[in-house]
DNA sequence: CGGTGTGTTGAAAGGTGTCAATGCTAGTGG
DNA sequence: CCACTAGCATTGACACCTTTCAACACACCG
């Protein structure tokens, strides 16, 4: 177990935050005994539809995305290992947008009376949820910035690190590169550009020597580099200790 | 008291999700009891800094914004009377984003600890004030996908509406028009334009007899037609009851 | 082998930004 | 009561980033 527990992503990314005990570390466990496969391109949130379930990610990549009548999309968050899908499933009826598989997805079920359930019980993880929510709202204040006030190359090097630093954080990136999912359609319509711009833009990212692709793997060849052109600063995704008062929550 | 309680906005809020208890509404008017005078222009939370308080806004307006190290600025959302400003300080040390008042305010300081204290106590109203924190993130994805999405026209045009709505339920609007305290610059650093193309747009907003403007009261001329030219679609702003299910919390 | 999805390119149009100047209004101080 | 200032709104001309439209290339797959 104690095993299982040190490999377990939601488990290591909590302990970043606070001090699991071992009963902690065991609820989160049990939390995650409804695992599931879920193919590339389904649909796990349907904006306005009923929640149904909350998720956690163990391995693949889901996105957030609202559609306008038009058929104009817009990607607002994505969502990797150790991430909660649909989380205001606990609370609420009704999602604001939808969430999509962008990889083959292993998700673990959880019933959102479980988390109710945990919020009675452990309260120190239910502030570490709350983390997670605030970080979420953190990220998309971030997306907003990067998307009303930096230029296109500005915005795609910075969501190219943004991603980084995440993946970094659950052992899913070595040496500056990672396996890099995204289609350029994708990217575009995270980033609110076109595909044809998308394609422009990395291009002249790898021209000029910031980026390259090995296969499917992003490389970031001049991390500090990018971050300098891109204005890329990462505090917003810092995991903190959490302050002691959560104690006493 | 029932007087008192029936005018305040958070109560008047908050009863629109569940039905309160004399009891509940008690704490909430008793979590109001220290307000102040607070001048337009002033910064309650600065970004990167230790959280202070939280505050719970009864008069005037405050956005919260990030600044890019060049002076570029973007606003992310605006708060006015019945929001929480700096809800977070409850759970963590450091805000993500700046807060500022855009008019002269009157708020009253709230100690994290007494959220906290409520939570356990009041099990209903945490899950209302979860609610208003799930529908600060709506309200962020709507604003990604408005300003990624959307041309400067339409921009305007919803977020003009978005206010309209979000005034009205606090009694703020009447006859589809507001009080309307934005200057033509925090308009575009919220909407991720210039002043210049700010000026202009909302110049053909008004030469399209969209709304026009009576000293500073913004009035929505046609409001069914601009909610299509906008895209406009409220749901993410409905207050609905919250599901049963909160009781057990 | 012919799809189908994704990436790539060129040329031209158009929405927004930039720069720089002017107008307007409210408030301040003499 | 009149300068004078500060802050905001308004305009024109022009540059440029990004989109649009339309092909074409390439790889994977049944």
């Amino acid at each position: 177990m104690g095993n299982l527990a040190k490999h377990n992503s939601i488990v290591k990314k909590f302990s970043l935050l606070l001090d699991l005990s071992k009963k902690e570390k065991n609820m989160l466990l049990s939390l995650q005994d409804n695992c599931q496969s879920i193919p590339a391109k389904t649909d796990l949130v349907l904006e306005g539809k009923e929640f149904v379930n909350t998720y956690i990610i163990q391995d693949g990549w889901a996105y957030n995305y609202k559609l306008l009548e038009d058929g104009r999309q817009q990607n607002l968050n994505f969502s990797i290992r150790g991430d909660f899908i649909g989380l205001y499933a606990t609370v609420f009826n009704k999602s604001e947008n939808s969430v999509r598989a962008l990889t083959d997805l292993t998700v673990c079920k959880v019933e959102p009376d479980r988390i109710i359930e945990l919020f009675g019980k452990a309260p120190r993880l239910a502030a570490a949820i709350c983390w997670t929510a605030a970080r979420d709202g953190a990220i998309l204040g971030e997306h907003i910035t990067r998307i009303g006030r930096r230029t296109a190359y500005e915005r795609t090097g910075h969501i190219i690190l943004e991603l980084l630093r995440r993946l970094e954080a659950v052992d899913l990136a070595e040496s500056d590169s990672y396996e890099f999912p995204l289609t350029q359609e994708i990217l575009a319509d995270t980033l609110g550009l076109t595909t044809v711009h998308m394609n422009r833009t990395l291009r002249t990212l790898k021209n000029d020597g910031m980026i390259s692709f090995d296969g499917k793997r992003i490389i970031v060849n001049n991390r500090s580099k990018l971050r300098e052109v891109a204005g890329f600063n990462p505090t917003y995704l810092q995991h903190k200790k959490l302050p002691g008062k959560i104690k006493s929550l």
